[in-house]
RNA sequence: GCGGGUAUAGUUUAGAGGUAAAACCCCUGCCUUCCAAGCAGGUGUCGUCGGUUCGAUUCCGUCUACCCGCACCA
């Protein structure tokens, strides 16, 4: 892989990206639209064969995972019991003067009361110490006032709960002066929208924010109907929408994407750190399977205390992206927090008869949750190297065949030559009856391989004179040595079976 | 959302208050027996809206997008 990123690594790409017809700027002929991207004739190949070796390799290759396709807008419920609508927005506090933000729960304030009376405010961010830092700053305030009296208890409440007139009162713990801070505002990162022909707060419903509800919500459809038996997996790859306040780093974070989730189902008595380290272990292997670098690679395991309050463990898979080492996938132990909650919620049970154990009980749940459009930055960011070939710069993507949007490049040597042309397209057809396969017959050979080069397409086949006039063989130039080797068009095919497939 | 920066062809850049350029790329033809060759021809550009001006791509403002920082990322 490329040896260092420089800084202009992701303008590279996306000057690449755009320029092959991987991946545009969304509603770019209207002067683009923030957060969203539109994927062009190669980026769609790419995309869709990232997520056809994970489905290979998840669901077809395993005897335990079997997969799904929910839909994308579900009964708002769904949302509810999960804890989006509630959970999912997060109140945010911004300092006019400092120019910082807050979140407005982890924002706290009290009133400073002497004999009774308020003199003031003190505000702390959330800390351990807290309670302590608050009370200090209310002694000093006592102080700066000179006033006298008995000093109330300080209750510290998180400004989600401040009235309106004290918005204006409580100092920001930026600059510790009063009204700078701007009232609590709303972010809920779902899309909303209305199903029906009305528009009143009874049609709301939502954009789902991850593929995950979808599954649970279909958990017992298929435990009933699929002949699964725990431990076991349901997949499924789609879009999801989340109304990101900043979307940043091109494709990393954006406002559209797409998931490709995993719920594994196991027993509440199952070893799940074994079957945890497991998980991570299975993901690694798939990455660098299609084609990451195992260093590029990393393992980011959340603290206990930063945990959500119903997981149990959580690692991240990161990668060292352009921008940094970033969170590639999440393989999350989560208890079985979500399926108790659309038991309460839908007062169906979602309990499983386990006949192994002879015990019925609602599973927990291991989940390995990535997303396709990270897993694309990733590739490219991998692929993405310059280097020399004949005193020539020249760019090249060094895909995994397996991944790269055409296998194969067919060229005639020369397309003023009507046999080479013809025996060329004839192979062209062939292999495209198997492959996506490219055929290109004009300008100078050198230019063609380059081009290639530049979409990542790891084998040229060139039909020369030697195969039209002695032995039937053709050129075969590998992308990443550039070295040329003589084949005939039997072995061929074998050859890029084994390369793209084996 | 805030602060700073940027916006000229597909890309990288030049340019001037008075008809907008170059290189590369791309397309067509000729030529071409293996790594961006040559020749001939061709498509295509001042992000948006508004103001000042006889005239604005240029000056000013607005919006949008992108980049950096803050913040955010269940």
């Amino acid at each position: 892989m490329n040896s260092e990123h420089p800084s202009g690594l992701m303008d590279e790409l996306v000057g690449l990206c755009k320029r092959r017809g991987f991946i545009f700027p969304s509603s770019e002929i209207y002067g683009g639209y923030n957060g969203f991207y539109d994927y062009g004739p190669l980026g769609v190949e790419l995309k869709k064969n990232i997520k056809d070796a994970w489905w290979r390799d998840m669901v077809h290759r395993r005897d335990d995972i079997v997969g799904l396709d929910s839909s994308i807008i579900m009964h708002p419920s769904i949302w509810k019991a999960s804890g989006h609508v509630e959970g999912f927005s997060d109140p945010m506090v911004d300092c006019k003067e400092s120019k910082l933000r807050y979140r407005a729960d982890q924002l706290f304030f009290a009133p400073v009361l002497v004999d009774d009376q308020t003199i003031g405010y003190v505000s702390v961010l959330e800390s351990p110490d807290q309670q302590a830092l608050a009370e200090k700053q209310a002694h000093d305030l006592k102080r700066k006032l000179a006033a006298t009296g008995a000093l109330g208890a300080i209750e510290l409440k998180d400004y989600t709960e401040a009235k309106a007139e004290e918005h204006a009162l409580i100092p920001s713990p930026a600059t510790g002066k009063p009204g700078s801070l701007t009232p609590p505002r709303d972010f809920n990162l779902m899309f909303e929208t209305h199903v029906g022909a009305l528009r009143d707060d009874s049609a709301v419903a939502y954009l789902r924010p991850e593929t995950a509800q979808g599954i649970f919500a279909n958990y017992k459809n298929v435990v009933d109907t699929g002949r699964v038996k725990i431990p076991f997996g349901i997949a499924q790859i789609g879009k999801a929408f989340r109304n990101e306040i900043t979307p940043r780093n091109f494709i990393f974070r954006s406002r559209e994407f797409e998931q490709m989730e995993i719920e594994y189902f196991i027993s509440p008595d199952a070893d799940w750190k074994k079957l945890h380290r497991e998980w991570i272990d299975a993901r690694l292997n798939w990455f660098t399977s299609i084609g990451l670098p195992r260093e590029s690679l990393h393992e980011d395991t959340h603290p206990e205390d930063k945990l959500a309050h119903y997981a149990k463990a959580c690692t991240d898979v990161a990668f060292h992206f352009p921008h940094g080492v970033q969170e590639l996938e999440g393989i999350a132990v989560r208890g079985n927090f979500d399926l108790t909650q659309h038991q309460k919620h839908s007062g169906k049970s979602m309990e499983i008869f386990d006949e192994a154990s002879k015990q019925k009980f609602v599973p927990h749940v291991i989940e390995p949750s990535l997303g396709v459009d990270r897993t694309l930055l990733a590739l490219l960011t991998a692929a993405y190297t310059k280097d020399e070939v004949g005193g020539e710069a020249r760019t090249v993507l060094k895909f995994h065949p397996r991944i790269a949007p055409y296998k194969a490049a067919v060229f005639p040597l020369v397309k003023n030559k009507a046999p080479l042309v013809e025996k060329a397209e004839a192979l062209y057809r062939k292999l495209q009856r198997r492959w996506n396969v490219f055929y290109d017959a004009s300008g100078a050979i050198g230019r063609r391989y380059r081009r290639q080069d530049e979409i990542g397409t790891p084998f040229g086949i060139t039909v020369d004179f030697d195969t039209i006039e002695k032995d039937g063989t053709v050129t075969l130039r590998d992308r990443d040595t550039t070295e040329q080797t003589r084949i005939s068009e039997s072995e061929l095919m074998a050859f890029l079976e084994e390369r793209i497939e084996g």
